[in-house]
RNA sequence: GCACCCGUAGCUCAACUGGAUAGAGUACCAGAUUUCGGCUCUGGGGGUUGAGGGUUCGACUCCUUCCGGGUGCGCCA
């Protein structure tokens, strides 16, 4: 239909004014309310080769789009605006054009052209010495999510993570283990695996203080007394041991990070994300120092007289960076050269690789690529930092310190018994089992957060109000689940009733209400949005798009009635409009990884 | 200090990449069910888009100078 009437607009600049626009730069954009219309064309630019003021040329074009364009029944002329409508035979078209009888799954509207493309998205990407926070859900589910969104618009996507497994912030929760720890394990104390090797992380950082205090009454400067302390000192010598591979540093090291993989994993299922593919840093960064150590006989890199090297981007306008330590151990730019290299060999022909990380490492990751580029791959400018803002809280920014992080799983929790209350209060999942009911919960309170937390522009730091997150009303996930619900309710008793769009004739469909158009108009918007929100990597895009569906639903819904419809075609019609609106909203909320019930 | 990002209704966010009188939600006020799910729907007030200047038919959007906030510039990851 758009396609008609761009080509329409084409034709007519040309016939009219000998000017040559291909259909595909004709701009169209939605009419606004408060005008006649459903499309209209801007008229202003083209005033100049039409040699009139900017409404005449509307005039003349939509004078010509008329006679010569069979979808537009009428237009209009607001200064340089020319509104354009559709007439209703085409608007049912269209329906009909989208809506495929029985399968309404297979839909055309969600069938996208296999791009050829394929794609590796990095998320998650934790460190292993403390538990997935608010932060990390965000990074979670927009990696998730833009993975999802990408797969729909035709790409061959692969979902990867890498573990930060090595480093000196996992020794240092196994040094407090080994002090502190007296042999506690998950079984032992009950605590989740991840908690658990965080709560010796915060431990680490306690004794660090004290001691650093104490070295301070002894007349040490702070900083000084920082790079001094006993225990901090003792983190590196066991980390330089793990590099050597020490057999007692090296079980612990497996034994702990083990209790942490137990823990992520269950976190990670109550999140519904899951990878195709995992790195370490522990297998990626040997291969990073190699690389690192062949740039260096390249004469890409530089070796400084205390036997660190360096990368030399003075050039690029940046600085220089270090690559290996003194001690040869490596840094953290070390092992994402290796990670990038194995991925690349991994997927042959890879045409993009995304990494999901937050804006803070902007800088990290525009030295990453140019360090790659240097390097020699060409593949270096296919690199993306998909990055996004911090989530703050309503009394500012998420301090460990201060004990005032929000806790993923926890987060969750308290989501799902909100939602319980919530649904009882409701009353209207009578006949539910107690494991279905609480599978329900735990679908609205995930909903909730993944709603809440994808609704906002990803580049954007955001405010997380707990108190705002669990309301159910207004712009948020359960709205948009309640609107499933209720159409689902709709289509059982359609059912009953044996009222069935099967054998529906569309051709004696006529008069329909402006709502079903607005509807219509909705529906058809899908597409589009899937592809603005692939070429953007934004899951916001399809958020704003199922949110204003679900609003002209319920606003159709409130204006019309189904069963008290005496005309029989035109009940079956507001079915069949009913069943894809419901099954839009299910695959749109699919992509940003929601899932809607039929009763809540 | 240098670099990058952000600033829109009381609050949280939009604005189709330069288009009409800047829109939603929330909060506040007033309404709607002899109807299929009221977690719904309708209406109302609420704005110098941080400030000034520039570009043009037209600026929240582009350029520029300020102001305010954030992040980065670790032999941390």
């Amino acid at each position: 239909m758009e396609e008609q009437i761009k080509q329409g607009i084409s034709d007519a600049l040309k016939a009219l004014y000998s000017y040559d626009l291909a259909p595909n730069d004709v701009a169209l954009q939605p009419t606004r309310k408060e005008f006649e219309g459903t499309y209209t064309f801007v008229t202003f630019p083209y005033a100049r080769f039409s040699k009139k003021n900017p409404e005449e040329t509307g005039n003349q074009i939509g004078t010509f789009l008329v006679e010569n364009t069979e979808v537009i029944s009428a237009f209009n002329t607001v200064k340089g605006f020319l509104n354009i409508s559709i007439s209703e035979a085409s608007q049912l078209q269209s329906f009909v054009g989208m809506f495929n009888g029985k399968d309404i799954s297979a839909s055309s509207l969600f069938k996208a052209k296999p791009t050829g493309r394929t794609v590796v998205v990095e998320y998650s990407s934790p460190n292993t010495n403390k538990p997935l926070h608010l932060g990390h859900l965000r990074n979670n589910f927009l990696g998730n999510s833009v993975s999802r969104i990408l797969k729909a618009a035709g790409n061959d996507v692969h979902k990867v993570q890498i573990i930060n497994d090595r480093g000196i912030h996992i020794c240092k929760s196994m040094l407090a283990w080994l002090k502190f720890g007296e042999g506690e394990t998950p079984e032992a104390s009950g605590l989740k695996g991840d908690h658990l090797v965080g709560k010796y992380y915060v431990a680490f950082d306690k004794a660090f203080k004290l001691e650093v205090a104490d070295l301070m009454t002894k007349g040490f400067q702070k900083e000084h007394a920082e790079k001094e302390a006993p225990i901090l000192l003792e983190a590196q010598e066991m980390l330089k041991k793990w590099e050597s591979k020490d057999p007692e540093v090296y079980a612990l090291w497996e034994k702990m990070n083990g209790w942490v993989y137990d823990g992520f994993n269950t976190t990670y299922e109550k999140m519904g994300v899951d990878f195709d593919q995992l790195y370490y840093e522990s297998d990626t960064y040997l291969i990073g120092r190699d690389r690192v150590m062949e740039g260096l006989e390249k004469g890409v890199f530089f070796k400084k007289e205390d036997g660190s090297i360096w990368v030399d981007l003075t050039g690029e306008g940046l600085d220089e960076k270090l690559l290996l330590r003194k001690d040869g151990t490596s840094v953290y730019m070390t092992q994402d050269i290796g990670t990038a290299l194995m991925r690349f060999d991994d997927y042959p022909g890879l045409n993009q690789l995304i990494y999901t990380v937050g804006n803070e490492q902007e800088y990290h990751f525009k030295v990453l690529f140019l360090i790659l580029k240097k390097l020699g791959y060409d593949w270096a400018s296919s690199c993306y930092h998909l990055s996004y803002g911090m989530v703050d809280l309503p009394s500012g920014k998420m301090k460990s310190r201060e004990g005032t992080v929000v806790d993923a799983d926890e987060l969750m929790k308290e989501m799902a018994n909100t939602a319980k209350s919530r649904t009882e209060e409701l009353g209207k999942i009578d006949g539910f089992t107690t494991e279905q009911a609480g599978e329900l919960y735990e679908m609205l309170g995930l909903g909730a957060i993944k709603y809440f937390l994808l609704k906002v522009d990803p580049r954007k730091r955001m405010l997380f109000n707990p108190a705002e997150s669990i309301e159910f009303q207004g712009n948020t996930g359960p709205f948009i689940q309640y609107t499933h619900a209720r159409i689902s309710s709709i289509l059982r008793k359609a059912n009953q009733l044996g009222v069935s769009f099967d054998d529906i004739d569309f051709d004696r469909v006529n008069d329909i209400h402006q709502m079903e158009k607005d509807l219509i108009y909705a529906l058809g918007q899908y597409p589009d949005k899937l592809k603005i929100a692939a070429e953007t990597y934004s899951p916001a895009i399809i958020a704003q798009f199922v949110y204003d569906l679900a609003k002209d639903y319920n606003r159709f819904y409130a204006e019309l009635s189904i069963f008290n419809e005496s005309d029989k075609t035109l009940q079956q019609f507001r079915v069949a409009l009913s069943a894809l609106t419901a099954q839009t909203i299910k695959v749109s909320m699919g992509l940003l990884g929601i899932t809607v019930p039929d009763r809540m």
